[in-house]
DNA sequence: CAATAAATATAGGATTCCTATGTTTATTGC
DNA sequence: GCAATAAACATAGGAATCCTATATTTATTG
């Protein structure tokens, strides 16, 4: 190993460092999710909503959240009372539950004021360095979702639709062939709603010709 | 304009990659607190309060954690009772008070599990990137302390001890005139308890001295 | 010395969040 | 086919977070 008995390895500082920040930007969710009536974590249930055709199931939604499953059906019952979202019984399984967005959940997504914490602290970073950011969070996330600790997200690198470094233009590698357009590297998406999950098999193929790019 | 009318700007997938790696470190948190039967608010209090020989004060710890100063009121109560930590009168400022670890506070901050998904995720990450991903995370945070939106926090760069690029040694240009020893980019420390705050003349200076470097 | 400001505390209320357990429906194994 | 087990969700109970608004006490200012 190279920093014996170091009390305060990288990954822990990386932690402290992601933790700072993170308090931070709640500051900004509460603003977000303040100007239409809820709290964060309800708006972050309303995000995770949009765009999915088949919903999710309380079991997923808890899983996507980091929190228990009751934990979930408490604040599903609370968006349901405003009328955010509603439940609807799952086909061929009368135990669950799916939960869709209503218009006026959709509603509560649109505002989009920017001059947040975050657009701030990351204007701070030059334009490659934001770049690399992004890519070492996806590498991150990409990382716990392949070991089960976190769900699938909607992310470029895990979408069947996704085909990394399909041009020659090192400015715009990579091909979407749901828009059917090329894009670059600093356009890959965290939680693209037209997200299609690509088998595990297409999956650890694509993330090979990503990393190799 | 680089990429005009773009509904999702770079800073705002970084924020999303930021929110969702903050969800799965969640889970290790309320693991590590409930080990000592505290939850992760109750633990950042007493980690901030951890090596502060002057302590906080109500607000501080407010501004440190993102919350309002009625909420931190009632976390510091709850470690009150339980013993983690003891509130003195300010001196000179009879209105105020400063909140102070007890030794059973500071033994809950000992044990250190590992095997955390921090570690994880940060392991899957090569050397270089994650040396460049604790840059980036400072260089965030010290620009949102520097405009105000967060407190000072005990990192390297805005400490008195600090001499960035004291050394012709690539490998541990930096010395810490605290412990006198020179260290590497790699062990920056983001929340040192050692750290005592440069006044901010010097904190540019530094800060200009080490992006030169 | 009155007016204003600052540091906390209190009040009130919605919600989050946990664990433990109950209810209903699926699935499995004999 | 049917009991045993498992899975999905709801409920119960309780501690704590978290907000806004307001009160209290003490500092500071003009």
């Amino acid at each position: 190993m190279e920093t014996p008995k170091n009390p305060f390895p990288i990954d822990f500082r990386i932690r402290e460092g992601l933790s700072r920040i993170a308090m931070a930007l709640r500051v900004d969710e509460w603003k977000k999710a303040k100007d239409v009536g809820l709290n964060p974590t309800q708006l972050a249930i309303l995000a995770l909503l949009e765009g999915r055709k088949d919903g999710l199931n309380v079991k997923e939604i808890a899983a996507h959240l980091g929190v228990s499953q009751p934990t979930a059906t408490d604040s599903i019952a609370a968006l349901e009372k405003k009328q955010r979202l509603e439940k609807r019984a799952e086909q061929g399984d009368r135990r669950a539950v799916r939960v869709y967005l209503t218009p006026m959940g959709l509603a509560a997504l649109q505002p989009d004021t920017g001059d947040s914490l975050a657009e701030q602290a990351v204007g701070s970073l030059d334009k490659l360095e934001q770049q690399q950011l992004l890519l070492t969070l996806i590498k991150m996330i990409r990382h716990l979702q392949e070991s089960d600790a976190i769900p699938v997200q909607r992310m470029c690198v895990t979408c069947r639709y996704f085909a990394p470094f399909a041009h020659p233009d090192a400015g715009q590698p990579h091909h979407c062939h749901f828009v059917n357009a090329a894009f670059g590297q600093r356009e890959l998406r965290v939680d693209c709603r037209d997200h299609e999950e690509a088998d595990p098999t297409s999956r650890a193929a694509t993330w090979e010709a990503f990393q190799a790019g």
